[in-house]
DNA sequence: AAGTGAATCAACCGCCAGACG
DNA sequence: ACGTCTGGCGGTTGATTCACT
């Protein structure tokens, strides 16, 4: 028995991800887009587990990530989709543009549940801890006003680790359907995906090769793109973020449409 | 300055559901 | 209808960084 694994474990590179890795993944998906992720590391001469390619590619180096800590209004956001919604960190990121499920995840599990534990609330339930004794209770949609629970100047965060690069969307920046910030890429705070997305790293013919030389038609791609129509490509990344990443779906989106049934 | 513990987050793992033959 | 494959999801881990003593 047993699901054969998602890759040949044989010679499949681990750990973190490299800057020329990057640069490869990164002129693949440009040049051939998102296709077939078991098929990428392959053709583009990468040494790693196609799911990390997906991975890699859908938390860091996606040309719509925000960068830095969530701002207030995600925040309260985050806190209020998941009383609905409960763990379901892609259904919640859907509703944070540039946010990835991973990273909310992580945002959860290290500020807002300490922080909502810290004053007293169930951050599985989010109803007040010294009610758990009671027989259990579904979970209530949105009970409590989170706004109270972002404390004035901490921005959701005591820690001081960072230098609160966070503020990178303004805040106020949320939207009446309750959208937070905007789609644009914000790496100016993270050097290695900033210079990714520099021009002179997209110009640097250097690594922008054909990858491993394959044919990539039976992929249903082209092999023939130039560097001109890589920088172009980029160049547009604003808009094919609305058709590519299907970001135009976030802003034509309602809270009320939001799948509250779930599959699981 | 060095040691230690805590915090953070990128990455991995296993499972599940939908697509496809 | 069934089995296989693939992409996606959520939980967890572990390396790294930082704060504190």
């Amino acid at each position: 028995m047993g699901r054969q694994p998602c890759c040949d474990k044989l010679g499949v590179k681990k750990g973190p991800w490299t800057a020329e890795e990057d640069k490869k993944l990164v002129n693949f998906i440009l040049s051939h887009g998102q296709c077939c992720w078991r098929a990428v590391p392959k053709l583009a001469g990468l040494r790693r587990c196609g799911k990390s390619c997906r991975l890699r590619w859908t938390n860091y180096l996606r040309p719509d990530l925000k960068r830095g800590l969530l701002n207030e209004d995600e925040e309260k956001l985050v806190i209020d989709l998941h009383a609905r919604l409960g763990n379901r960190w892609s259904k919640i990121a859907a509703r944070l543009p540039g946010r990835t499920d991973n990273e909310i995840k992580n945002h959860w599990n290290t500020y807002i549940k300490k922080k909502l534990i810290k004053m007293g609330i169930d951050p599985a339930t989010h109803q007040p801890l010294h009610k758990q004794e009671s027989p259990r209770e579904s979970r209530v949609p949105c009970p409590t006003n989170y706004d109270q629970l972002i404390l004035p100047g901490t921005c959701g965060h005591a820690s001081s680790r960072t230098d609160n690069s966070s503020t990178t969307t303004p805040a106020g920046n949320s939207s009446v359907d309750g959208r937070v910030g905007s789609s644009e890429p914000n790496n100016d705070d993270d050097p290695p995906v900033s210079f990714i997305w520099s021009d002179v790293f997209l110009d640097d013919s250097s690594w922008n090769f054909q990858a491993t030389g394959e044919d990539y038609s039976e992929l249903g791609a082209s092999n023939s793109t130039s560097d001109d129509s890589i920088s172009t490509w980029f160049l547009d990344c604003a808009d094919i973020g609305d058709e590519f990443f299907g970001l135009s779906c976030f802003n034509d989106m309602d809270l009320s449409i939001l799948d509250l049934g779930g599959k699981h």
